[in-house]
DNA sequence: GAGCACTGC
């Protein structure tokens, strides 16, 4: 946990990079024999517009370019830009930069468009899931989410239609970023022509360039910086650690207020609990404000809110003021990696690597301070980066989409970062098990098919099933609904047991898979609205998430014939469509309510949101979407 | 009898 101070008048965190600053930026360049150890020494205070030339030279005369900077220095805007100026789009070759996350593939999409003075989509587009701005005639430079390329390459293994491929923010090492590196170096040996720039924070440039230098020649990769300009930052540590760093938090809050000057507050905390918490501490002090003070302002940021709720925290604070925004690392957007494993929810310390690029949130406009809640010793003992989410988390879908695109002997398959062997060994046993591969590991017809189909293996199983048991239409829906997450919520300014109540009406006996198809079912009958979804504690951007999924599953079913059937009210014959893609996912229920799984043995709990948690199952067994460990033990959402 | 950091196709 931090805690960071920064001057008024700027939007904060998650803010649009401000332009002025980016005329002032440093380029860098050097050759690959140089020590990464000169990024520092050579530092040579020169915009990024005036090395232009530099920066095409080396795109030019190296095949991939490691570009180091900082969020807002201008790359992702501009460097594909310079390659459009330099002919690299001519005879109808397209410019890609992807994107870790849908909101950044549009909104820099957006304002390059601006830039350019063109009609976004035309020339300049994007294409994230369930939106193409773009034209297949047109577009020169496609911003789009590395899933998105990664899913290209099934069709198109080797991007044919690009000429450079710019992979931004790959430091976040999402899952899909580290793929499209994987499948990149490949399609390079292939096809040397195309150009990979691959745009990294510092820390992580030499993992990136060892990458892709290894056993190819020296021209083959290359680095330059482009380091942004920052203001300095004050770090500041606790002597001694704190037992509870969130009456802290307020407390560093507190005592900031009562000095002279101007500038907002940043807090980062783990969840959701604890920021109310210390909101609500916050609000036990403010009686006793001094006159004099700045009056606080304090203000929540987390993905619980509504659109309009986060954007409240962009608006400057009014004369007199000062914002406190006490945030969960949402506000990092385009910034770091989580910070927890993905099969727990358990907090971990944070990496020094994010801890410093969260200080450096406090001198983007102004000098700023950051108040470390912890000793400066803890810090030293922290981990350099987090681990790529590639080395914790399942690969069954992943590996399943390497198999389709030839890559057959996954264990000499040249990761970025390897995962753990047995997670591979897991994945390749449970494809097997699943019938998408053979003995021999390679593709079945229907593991050909499911590789296609945007979900996970099981879920897909279940929707090739559902033509045996003649219950495509729900299957579907229930295929829709387990995608989406958080769908029944409690509405602002209802009370949690009211939305229970709301619950309950949508509430099947036979489990949490049935209660998500009625909730889907009725929400098209009552006519798709946001004020019937409110009434009803429903999610209305998770329902309309689900109608667009739905949507996009039916076009894949179609595809592969599978009839779309309605088993008219036979849950018998749901039930057992829905054995057919979750069958690893069984447990037993015991006499002392607790479940065993399957698979394993594992004491289980049912999780407090599952309809199952107040009851008994019929036959003694269910099945269950996903196992997660919370502060209790593991819990299961069944049947 | 007890709970939900954040993405992506």
């Amino acid at each position: 946990m931090s805690l960071i101070f920064w001057k008024p008048g700027t939007a904060g965190p998650g803010s649009n990079v401000d332009r002025a600053s980016e005329k002032e930026e440093n380029v860098v360049p050097y050759a690959p024999q140089d020590s990464h150890l000169s990024i520092q020494r050579q530092q040579e205070r020169l915009p990024i517009y005036k090395h232009k030339e530099k920066l095409l030279y080396c795109i030019e005369k190296y095949g991939v370019m490691i570009v180091v900077g900082q969020t807002g220095c201008g790359k992702t805007t501009q460097l594909p830009q310079y390659l459009l100026q330099a002919g690299w789009a001519a005879d109808g070759l397209v410019i890609a930069c992807t994107q870790p996350r849908r909101i950044a593939a549009t909104s820099v999409a957006s304002r390059v468009a601006d830039e350019v003075g063109t009609k976004l989509g035309n020339e300049i587009g994007y294409t994230i899931r369930f939106e193409d701005v773009s034209s297949k005639e047109n577009t020169r430079i496609l911003y789009m989410t590395d899933g998105m390329l990664f899913r290209e390459t099934l069709v198109d293994p080797l991007l044919s239609r690009y000429s450079v491929i710019m992979v931004d923010e790959a430091h976040e090492r999402s899952v899909y970023t580290d793929l499209l590196l994987g499948i990149l170096r490949k399609i390079r040996k292939k096809r040397p022509a195309l150009r990979i720039i691959v745009s990294s924070a510092t820390l992580d440039a030499m993992k990136f360039f060892d990458y892709f230098s290894q056993g190819s020649s020296p021209e083959e990769c290359t680095i330059v910086s482009l380091e942004g300009r920052m203001y300095p930052v004050e770090v500041a540590y606790l002597s001694e650690p704190t037992a509870d760093y969130i009456q802290k938090a307020a407390e560093v809050v507190w005592n900031l207020n009562l000095q002279e000057g101007s500038g907002d507050i940043l807090v980062f905390l783990t969840g959701r609990e604890d920021i109310d918490r210390c909101l609500q501490e916050l609000s036990d002090m403010l009686p006793t404000l001094p006159v004099r003070a700045r009056r606080l302002i304090p203000l929540p940021l987390h993905a619980g809110l509504t659109t309009d709720e986060q954007l409240l925290v962009f608006q400057p604070a009014a004369a007199g003021t000062r914002k406190v925004i006490i945030s969960t690392n949402i506000a990092e957007i385009r910034v770091y990696h989580p910070t927890t494993t993905l099969a727990s929810l358990a907090t971990v310390p944070i990496s020094a690597a994010s801890a410093t690029q969260r200080a450096g949130r406090a001198g983007r406009t102004a000098p700023g301070i950051c108040y470390r809640l912890y000793p400066a010793s803890f810090f030293n003992a922290l981990a350099l980066t987090t681990s790529p989410e590639i080395t914790r988390t399942d690969l069954t879908t992943p590996i399943l989409q390497l198999k389709s695109l030839g890559i057959n002997d996954l264990m000499k398959f040249d990761w970025v970062s390897a995962p753990p062997a047995e997670t591979v060994l897991r994945a390749l046993e449970g494809l097997y098990a699943a019938g998408m591969i053979d003995e021999n590991g390679k593709l079945t017809p229907m593991g050909e098919k499911v590789s296609e189909c945007p979900v996970e293996v099981g879920i897909a199983r279940m929707l090739f099933r559902s033509k045996e048991y003649k219950c495509g239409e729900e299957i579907l829906t229930i295929a829709a609904m387990t995608t989406v997450q958080d769908v029944f919520i409690i509405p602002d300014g209802a009370s949690g047991a009211l939305a229970e109540l709301e619950r309950r009406k949508f509430t099947a006996e036979e489990g949490d898979h049935l209660t998500l198809l009625n909730a889907y079912n009725a929400f098209t009958r009552y006519g798709r609205s946001s004020g019937w979804c409110k009434s009803h504690a429903l999610s209305f951007r998770a329902m309309s998430r689900a109608i667009s999924i739905r949507a996009q599953l039916k076009k894949y079913m179609l595809r592969f014939n599978l009839p779309i059937e309605s088993c008219e009210g036979d849950s018998k014959r749901l039930a057992r469509c829905l054995v057919s893609g979750y069958w690893r996912n069984g447990a037993r229920w015991m006499p002392d309510g607790t479940y065993r799984s399957v698979r394993g043995n594992l004491v289980l709990h049912v999780h407090p949101t599952s309809v199952l948690f107040t009851r008994k199952p019929r036959t003694g067994w269910v099945i269950f979407h996903e196992m997660e460990e919370t502060k209790k033990a593991q819990s299961v959402r069944p049947l």
